[in-house]
This record gives C-alpha cells, sequence and structure tokens, in this order.
DNA sequence: TCTGGCACTCGCGTACGAAGAGTGCCAGGC
DNA sequence: GCCTGGCACTCTTCGTACGCGAGTGCCAGA
C-alpha cells in the first residue's frame, strides 16, 4: 500500500505532467508543490511508484511521466470532479438553448464540448430503442404505395415508404393508423413488437397483407435506426497532441472516421455516471495513447445516447470530466423541454 | 512564351515532384524522363521557368518545385484528366449500389472519394433549390395541428409541423392536398413560391388563414433546406500532407470543422465542369497550401450540389480530377435511379 | 525516516568538417 | 543560335565531438 505522501507524490506528477507536458523531476516538484519534504524523499518515493508502475521514465536520467495505470490511479482515488464556474455553466446553457432541432442540438453539443474541453468531442444521436413513441402516421401516396411516418419523443422524425402487396382504402388505412397509435403511442420502442403482434388479426383477409407489411417496415425502421449516428468535432484540437506526430495522430483520425469503433468504445462505457477509460484500456489499438471520458445523457432520468471526448491520456482529467458531465446534464434538459 | 520542350519540363517536375515529394534537379530530370537533351540544357529552361514563376527552389542548391502557378499551368495545358480503368469503374458502382437511402449515398461517395484519392472528400448534400418536388403530403395530427411532408426528387424527406390558426376540416385538407401537388409535384422549386400565391383564394374565408400558414412553412422548408449540409471523410489522408506537420495541417482541419468555409469552397467552384483550385487561389487562408478539386453533380443533366477533395498542392492532379469526375457521375446516375 | 552530498548517465544544443546534390555560368562544338 | 561538358560555388545534410544541465541512485549521517 502506498503511504499518503507517495499519493500526493503521484498527483503532483500528474497535475505537473499534464500542465508542462514534459517529464517531471523532483526538484521540480518539492519547488511547485510544497510537500514539505527534500527532493531526495522525493526521489525515494518516486523510484517506490515507478517500482509499482504508477510512473515512469522515458529515459534514464529523465524526469518521470505518468503510466495508464498512474493516471488509473490519479483517476479513481486522487482527482474529484472539477464542477464548472457559474459564469461556464451560463455559456454553456445559452449556447445550447439557442439549438432548433435535434440536429442542432447535437451539432452544438459538439462545438461546445470540443471547446470546453479542447479535445475531440464525441456526441451519439438520442438513440431510439429507450425512445418512446410519440405517434405513427400513415398515409397514401398511391393506391398501392404508402408512407410510413414515424414520430418519437426526442423529436425524430423518421418516414419509410411502403409498398403494399394489395390496394388498400381509405377506411382501412384510418382504422390502421388509430389503432395502431392506441397501441405504441407512448410506449417504448423495445416495446412496440409484441403490442403490434396481433394486429393484423383484426382486419379483413384482403387487408392483412398490407397490414403485415406496414408492421414490418414499423419494426425495419425501429431496428435500422438503432444503427446509431454520431457527430465528432474539435478534430483539429488533435494537433496539441504531442511532439512525435503523424504517429499518434494518424491513428486517432482512423479511429474517428469508422463510426463502428467509436460508437463501439461509447457503448463499452458504463451506463450510469461517468466512464473513463485511459490508455490501453481501450480496446481499439489507435487509440492507445488516448483516453476517452463518456457518459450518457438523455431526456429523462434515463440516459438514451452518449457523449464524450477522445484526448491524449496526458488530459487535465477533473477539468474535463466536469465539462463532460455539465455538458450532458444541460443537454438533458434541452431534450427534455423540448 | 514558353517553348514546347520548356513545357515538358515543367511537366515532368511536376509528375516527378509528385510522385517522390521531393525537390526534382536536372540531372534527376534527365535519366527519369528522356528528355533527348542534357542536364545543362534543362537547367537552362529550368531557369527560364523560374523567371516565369513557374517554379522555385526552396533554398539556393536544391531542386526545384512547382508553385501555384506551375500546377496552374500544368493543370490548365499539360495534364488530362486521366480515365477510371474498368475495374475501378465497376468498384465505385458496386460500391455505390449498395446504398439504401439519400444518407448513405452520401456517406458512401465520401469514403470511396477518400479511398479513390487517397485525400480528404467533401460530399454536398444534393440541394433543394434545383430539385423538384415530387410529392408534398398533409396530414392532422389535431384538429388545429397539421404535418406537412415534402418529398424531393432526391428522395430526400423533409418535414414540418404546422399550427393553423383555426380549426381545419378534413375535406379542406383533402383539397389543400389535392390542389397544392397539382401545381408543384414535378415542379422546381424555385417556381413554387410563384405557383401557389393565389392557392389561399380558392379557399372559404375561414380556411384562408390556415392554408396562408401551411404556404408559408412549406417556403420556409425550402429555404432552410437550402442551408446545405456536407459530409467529409478520409482526414486520415491529412496525415500524408508534409513532413512539417502541425503548421501545415491544423488549419486544414479547422477550415474542415467550419461547414461555412466549405460549402463557399464549393459553392465559389463553377456550376459545370469541373473547378481546380490550387493553393493561394483558395480564398480561404487556411487551405492556401492545399489544392481543392470539385465538380457538380446531379440526378439529371444538371448539377443540383458539389463534391470533392481537398489535397495538398502537391496531389495528382490528373487521377485526382479523374476519380472525381468518376464519382460525381455515377452519384448522379445512383440519384436519377432512386 | 529524512536529508544533503556526490558521482554517474543521458539528452540536447552547438560547432565543425566532409560529402553530396544542385546550380549558374562559360567556352566550345554542331 | 542552340546545345553540351566542365568547373567553381553554394547549401543542406549527416556524423562526430563536446560541454552543459537536469535528473537520478545511492550512501552516510542526523
Amino acid at each position: 500500500m502506498l503511504s499518503e505522501r507517495r499519493l500526493q507524490v503521484l498527483r503532483a506528477i500528474v497535475q505537473d505532467y499534464v500542465g508542462t507536458e514534459e517529464p517531471v523531476g523532483s526538484k521540480a516538484l518539492t519547488e511547485r508543490h510544497n510537500l514539505g519534504v527534500s527532493p531526495a524523499t522525493v526521489r525515494n518515493d518516486m523510484a517506490a511508484l515507478e517500482d509499482e508502475g504508477f510512473i515512469a521514465q522515458p529515459h534514464t536520467s529523465a524526469g518521470r511521466i505518468p503510466t495508464d495505470k498512474g493516471y488509473r490511479l490519479f483517476v479513481d482515488k486522487l482527482a474529484g470532479v472539477k464542477p464548472m464556474s457559474p459564469p461556464e455553466r451560463r455559456a454553456i446553457q445559452n449556447f445550447l438553448d439557442g439549438a432548433v432541432d435535434l440536429d442542432d442540438v447535437v451539432a452544438r453539443t459538439v462545438r461546445l464540448l470540443a471547446q470546453l474541453t479542447r479535445q475531440v468531442a464525441v456526441v451519439q444521436y438520442p438513440s431510439l430503442t429507450r425512445s418512446t413513441v410519440r405517434h405513427v402516421e400513415l398515409l397514401s401516396l398511391a393506391p398501392a404505395r404508402l408512407m410510413l411516418v414515424l414520430i418519437t419523443d426526442t423529436g425524430r422524425v423518421e418516414q419509410r415508404m411502403v409498398d403494399c402487396p394489395a390496394p388498400f382504402g381509405e377506411s382501412s388505412l384510418a382504422d390502421l393508423r388509430a389503432r395502431l397509435n392506441s397501441r405504441v403511442a407512448g410506449r417504448r420502442f423495445a416495446d412496440v413488437p409484441s403490442l403490434v403482434e396481433d394486429l393484423p388479426e383484426a382486419f379483413e383477409a384482403e387487408d392483412r397483407g398490407t397490414v403485415s407489411t406496414v408492421l414490418s417496415t414499423l419494426l425495419e425502421t425501429l431496428v435500422e435506426e438503432n444503427e446509431e449516428r454520431l457527430m465528432i468535432g474539435g478534430t483539429a484540437n488533435l494537433t496539441r497532441f504531442g511532439h512525435d506526430f503523424p504517429l499518434t495522430i494518424r491513428p486517432v483520425l482512423e479511429a474517428l472516421e469508422e463510426q463502428v469503433v467509436l460508437l463501439k468504445l461509447l457503448g463499452e462505457a458504463g451506463d450510469s455516471g461517468m466512464t473513463v477509460r485511459i490508455g490501453h484500456e481501450n480496446a481499439y489499438e489507435g487509440l492507445n495513447s488516448t483516453s476517452v471520458v463518456s457518459v450518457g445523457y438523455g431526456s429523462g432520468g434515463e440516459a438514451v445516447a452518449k457523449l464524450g471526448v477522445v484526448g491524449p491520456t496526458r488530459m487535465d482529467y477533473p477539468g474535463t470530466m466536469g465539462a463532460v458531465r455539465a455538458v450532458a446534464r444541460y443537454v438533458g434538459q434541452i431534450l427534455a423541454e423540448s
């Protein structure tokens, strides 16, 4: 077990390294933080921390830098979440309040996060799986061609064309529309399949084919739209990554282009609370020198999607976590209001 | 005026420099291209080309590299557009054929372009201004609440809620729907305003308010949606930019995040044919060391949007132009089919 | 257990010289 | 008149050497 002072030394190393981007030595530590002990003592502590794998030295006779394990300890035990200042909070709220629709909310959130954290921001669109249906509309474009429109509680609108196996009368259409809405309006997506299962039975034989087609299109929409989209921003902040550029930045850019990777990344994060994945804790190899801070957000108490930032492992964790949490909270509010 | 041979020398310089990324000297030129003259002669030609501002040397006693002006001449007079090979064409078509909706078409196009050119691809969503209306649908969600759905010939669907000043009966709704479609279906967006202008007059006084509201919502949709969206991809290719990394790449990433800049960039390009903007020809400062190859594409003969790539001025112009043209053509076909 | 001292190790910046690539220019040849 | 070979000159690049500074590890003493 590490003594209290050693933990303080580790904390000081992380803070200094994050600030200066340079390996930090024993002397500098005692000068910048009043630890109450001499450099020599700190050196001993550092040697111990190195033995435990929390810090490492890039070369002999250079200062120490934290390892992934060191950052992990820092995040878990040594650092809190730095709350946003009131002015920052107001700025966040003002900025998000101007949004006109869902796309805009997401776009603004991305910009905001990128700006606040000076890192790459990733925002998932509110997922449909946990959303509820606000309304389903059906309209006939031609005798055997319908349009299905799905409106979700997050304000998202999805539409599909449906080619019917047989002509479908206006009265049948009105009937189906009414029955469909009475069953699914206000219900969660996940519940829809079982709720509409027996719906064809309520119709005349000649209409059943069409009803089934409509229903399967609806279910498809739910599933397909579950292939979540996301938006990223702040990639220019990648240039602040490190000195050894192309090597570090390239795989990150590649990862950012692979939506699948990102979605997995966010998906892996725990459902509640904030998740921080540091360096090699990220499954995707290209992100081994980055940390990902993510959190769920949603309109109600429940998270319907995630957002987060990707930055160098050498990042200001308390500040980043504070910004991520605050943004997630306000986005949730905005979604709840609209 | 430059002699034929000097043009050949310039062409050779551009080709070699694009290939090697290194300043090219007189000796190497005579070895790699059989110009039929000695290095000394080439040196004279190079001196002349430098006087004219087509090439420059980074330092005294280094080889020459083309200037923006040199690339311009190369593109205008010396290089054609390199057509895609049949296998490449097939690959393009196959890749795009798999698309399921407009978003998917755009997403696939971006990936494809980025992959083919190994540069950053930018694809604008098909614009609505030049599209035509396929269908307008109206449906009532509540006595005084309508939903307006606009379907375009490019397969895009936009919807808006309309709060009516007064309740609007089903028969009036059907009437409006029919009249609206008979007037605007198949017509171009730009023509819609004048086509619906006098529509309220055909209705009873009590319904006119609602009709006007619907119409203005429709017109708003047309205008608003003209705020075009775009998608970018292949940013990882930026790492192949040059050796002097952060300085070059940062402003480009920033530019790519500014949709406004990109839209302007594409917008400035001529309406017909391919446009190549080289280095300082780009108005936006951050893109002064990049070239932008863009072209319009559309479902019919007419361009409804633009797409292109952003890469270093030192790019393979014939190949890039070939890829951009081919992709634009196939995307046009796909849009026309759907 | 902490502290001061000391020798040791490297990385970094600078300086210097040799090598190599490329140029410009000039005189001579077709 | 144009092309060519030759030659001197300029710069960049690379390897080596060297001194400086920062930082460490260890040890003896408080």
